[in-house]
DNA sequence: AGACACAGTGTACGATAGACACAGTTCGAC
DNA sequence: GTCGAACTGTGTCTATCGTACACTGTGTCT
C-alpha cells in the first residue's frame, strides 16, 4: 500500500481475521491532536499509538509508514472546502476561498510545514482546487493560468501562516530587534520599514493586502485581454 | 552559543589551544554539497563530518547542533543578493530581485524546505530584504505594506521552487493522472484546467505570471493612492 | 616553565522508524 | 461443524541519529 492508495483507496470491504480496533481516521485524528497540542515533532508512532491504546507496531497495520500518516493528517486537517455558491463573481469567491484556507491552516499551523517537500495531493486538497477552479470558470484564462492564480493565492496564505505559526508576532519583532541592535546602519531600509509599521500591520493585514494585490492584478490582466 | 551568535557573531579572535582545522564555513559548504547531491535527509552530522575528515563530535566544536548548521547552510546557500542599481524603477528592480531569488533557491531546492518553521533570519537573508526595501523606497506605502509586498513576492518564489523541487513536472503530472484516472467526474474543473494547459505552462511561466500579477496589483494600488 | 583553554576522539545513551516472527482471532470453504 | 487461511495486535530486535561527557593532546598566555 502506498500513499495514493491510503489517501484515495476505497474503505476496505469485509475481510477475514479479527476486526481492526481502529480506523485510519482514528490514527489521523490522534496525530492531529498531538500536533495541535505539542507540534509536529511530538507526532511519533509511539505517541500516536499510546493515544489510541495500542502498541507502536499496531499502527503499521493501518499506515505504511510515518510519512503516509502525516500526509493523511494534512488532508484530514484541511477538511472539505466551504461552498462558495452564495457568493457572486470570481473575485469575492476567490477571496473567501483564500480566507477560508487561511483559517483552516491557522488552526493547524504544523500542516504547512508538513506539506513542505514532494507529496501526493489528497482528496480534500484536490477538492479545494476543484472549488477554486470552478470559481474562475469562464474567465479569459487558459487552464495553466487558472492554476497559476490558485497557486499564487495559496502561496500567499501558506507563507503567512508559516510566518506566524509558532512564532508569535512579538517574538519575531524581538528577534529582529536583537539582530538589528548595533547593526542598524547596515540595514537602514529594514529599520525604517520596521519603524513605520510598528503601529499597524497585523498579520491579517499582511494577508489581505497581499491577497487583494494579487486579485487586483488578475482583474487588471482580465480587463486587458 | 545560539543561532543568532552563530549567524551574526564576529569571527572568533585569537584564542588559546590548538588551531581549529575547520571553519563554520567549511561545515556549511560540506552540508550544502551533501544536500545538493542527495537531499536534505542525507545531511547528518556523521556524513558532514566524514566529508571533512573528522569525527562526528568534532563538528559540535563549530555549531551548537544540527538545527543551527542547517540555518547556516540556508543563509550560505542563499548568498548575497545581486545589486539592482543598474535597473531603473521599483518594478524592474523587484522583478529582477524575485527572479534572482528564484535562481538561487532553484539551485538549492532543499533550502525552501529547510526554512519551514520558525527560524532566525541570517545576514544574507536580511540583506535580500534590505535590497528589496531599498527598491521600494519613496513609494507611497508604509513600512508594513512595503514588507507585505516583499513577502508576497517571496511567497510566490518559494512556493514555485518547492512545487518542483525534487518532483519533476512530469512526475507531478503523472501522479495527478493516476489520481484522476477513474475519478475525473468528481473533479471536472481540475480535469479541464489540466487539459487546456497541457501544451504550455511551464514552471517558469507560472512563476512570472504570478509575479507580474502581484506587481500589477501593487502598481494599481499606487496609482489609486 | 607551567597552567589553562581549547581541539578532536571515543564511548555511551535515549529516541526514533521500522523489520520480523509469533500468538490469538475470525471468516469462508468444505 | 470443522479446519485452514487471512488478518490483528504484541514483543523483540536493529540501524540510525542527535547529542552528552570524559579524556587526551596541543598551543598560547602569564
Amino acid at each position: 500500500m502506498d500513499v495514493i492508495e491510503l489517501l484515495w483507496g476505497e474503505p476496505a470491504g469485509p475481510r477475514r481475521g479479527p476486526r481492526p480496533t481502529l480506523t485510519v481516521g482514528d490514527l489521523a485524528r490522534a496525530g492531529i491532536e498531538l500536533a495541535d497540542a505539542e507540534g509536529l515533532a511530538a507526532v511519533t508512532m509511539q505517541r500516536v499509538a499510546e493515544a489510541l491504546g495500542v502498541t507502536k507496531m499496531a499502527t503499521y497495520r493501518y499506515v505504511p509508514g510515518k510519512d503516509e500518516l502525516v500526509a493523511l493528517m494534512v488532508d484530514t486537517a484541511l477538511g472539505a472546502p466551504p461552498p462558495l455558491d452564495d457568493l457572486d463573481g470570481w473575485r469575492p469567491k476567490l477571496r473567501a476561498w483564500s480566507l477560508a484556507m487561511n483559517e483552516r491552516m491557522q488552526a493547524h499551523p504544523w500542516s504547512v510545514r508538513a506539506t513542505a517537500g514532494p507529496r501526493v495531493t489528497g482528496p480534500n486538497e484536490l477538492t479545494w482546487a476543484e472549488v477554486a477552479l470552478a470559481a474562475v470558470d469562464g474567465l479569459a484564462l487558459d487552464g495553466g493560468q487558472k492554476m497559476d492564480v490558485i497557486v499564487a493565492l495559496t502561496s500567499q496564505v501558506r507563507s503567512l501562516v508559516e510566518q506566524t505559526a509558532d512564532n508569535s508576532e512579538e517574538r519575531i519583532s524581538a528577534t529582529w530587534m536583537t539582530i538589528l541592535d548595533g547593526r542598524g546602519e547596515r540595514f537602514p531600509h529594514v529599520v525604517a520599514a520596521l519603524a513605520s509599521s510598528a503601529r499597524h500591520s497585523s498579520r491579517d493585514q499582511g494577508l489581505t493586502f497581499g491577497l487583494d494585490r494579487i486579485l487586483d492584478g488578475v482583474e487588471l490582466y482580465l480587463s486587458r485581454q
